[in-house]
DNA sequence: GTCTATACGGCGATAGAC
DNA sequence: GTCTATCGCCGTATAGAC
């Protein structure tokens, strides 16, 4: 990372909206997820963001910072309003319904966010430890395993009021996010398998924003 | 691919259980799961085998092919027994709970297939064409589409006689798979979240198994 | 800050002895 | 069939001019 730019006139050349540093970060955003880290390569990061390769080291002095900026937005922008969500004072059945809502709405506009994710995580040890941090440091931010246990503690009432049927917040959670993230990890997978384009895949993932919440409400019925 | 081995003394090698060709493709197998193709060296998989770099290239001529062996080996294993069930003639209920079973047991011993499966069909689009071939090709095989519409059929028989709720066979289909291979594709990630080790997680597994069957049959309940 | 030129190492692949 | 040795490219990273 690099002090904020001081007082100087803007390079500002033709093709370039944004300062470099910026152009570099959305660049390298759209390389490392469509090839993933080992197969990105920094000169098609410089080409896509129209400046020098040796500007990348410049700002992020090797490929392996620039990747953990990368994660960590990407990471962050589909965790980060999920986490909100789990905290926030409502009922069970209205945070699954935005859950769903959320995640296919904006999965959508990213679709490749997952794939990319899951491939980092298999693959370095290290991310793991830097999702949790991140996690933890959002606003108001708490652990992990302290969101769980107040989901816990919500679904027990719940279950006492005989409203749905015993399930842990753990299985809870995972049956909820690989419903939602599952179809866009597995995309190539799923156009492949169900014959789908990618007009096609948008109308399955439509006809799922209808349909998933009440699969998932109904499936916690006693 | 090279001629079955004519007959001649083995060679076998102190430390070597079988041929040098299958020790390859054991090799191979390891550490393009642990790796990605991407992040796969040659070198690494020589050593693993316990033979020379040059003989991979004696076997396999070059890495893209011998890649392409261990995609075949592994989506083989992970989907094989799977096309088997759906088309077999038994109860819808019956062959969920196979399904569910089968993926639960079989992902349990080899927990990195699924995150290695989806990471190639993410970054290289021929893997998708590969797959449908595979399977179409497996003994009696038909293409996926057509699995698609006789599920879809016996779905709709369920539907008629009121044990079920409309659904589509592709929202079912990705439901049932999603809720199976999604907790190994994600494996570190549900660690990190959920604060697991590896004993953890296959207690979590155990867990999965036991309620994963009643959580969809009852999602589909009218 | 941004560029050009280049050093350096790693990796896939081949040649050739045994 | 299996090895050793080596080639040549490609990709990361750095040096240094502007």
């Amino acid at each position: 990372m690099v002090k904020k730019k001081a007082a100087s006139a803007p390079p500002q050349t033709a093709l370039a909206d944004g300062d470099a540093e910026q152009r570099i970060l959305d660049a390298a955003h759209k390389v490392f997820i469509r090839r993933g880290t080992a197969g990105a390569r920094m000169q098609e990061i410089a080409d896509e963001a129209g400046v020098n390769k040796a500007l990348l080291h410049y700002y992020f002095r090797n490929k392996s910072r620039l990747a953990d900026a990368i994660f960590q937005r990407v990471a962050g922008a589909v965790f980060g309003r999920i986490v909100l969500v789990v905290r926030e004072q409502s009922a069970l059945d209205d945070k699954v319904r935005s859950i769903i809502a959320i995640y296919l709405e904006q999965l959508s506009r990213s679709p490749y966010a997952p794939g990319y994710i899951l491939a980092e995580l298999n693959q370095d040890p290290e991310r793991g430890r830097q999702l949790v941090q991140m996690i933890s440091g959002l606003r108001d931010g708490v652990a992990p395993s302290v969101l769980i246990e107040a989901l816990q503690a919500q679904i027990d009432v719940s279950i006492r009021a005989g409203t749905i049927r015993r399930i842990s917040a753990q299985q809870f959670l995972t049956n909820l996010v690989s419903l939602c993230i599952f179809p866009f990890a597995a995309k190539p997978l799923l156009c492949a398998m169900l014959g789908m384009d990618d007009a096609g895949f948008v109308a399955f993932i439509e006809e799922r924003k209808r349909t998933l919440p009440e699969f998932f409400l109904n499936a916690l019925r006693p």
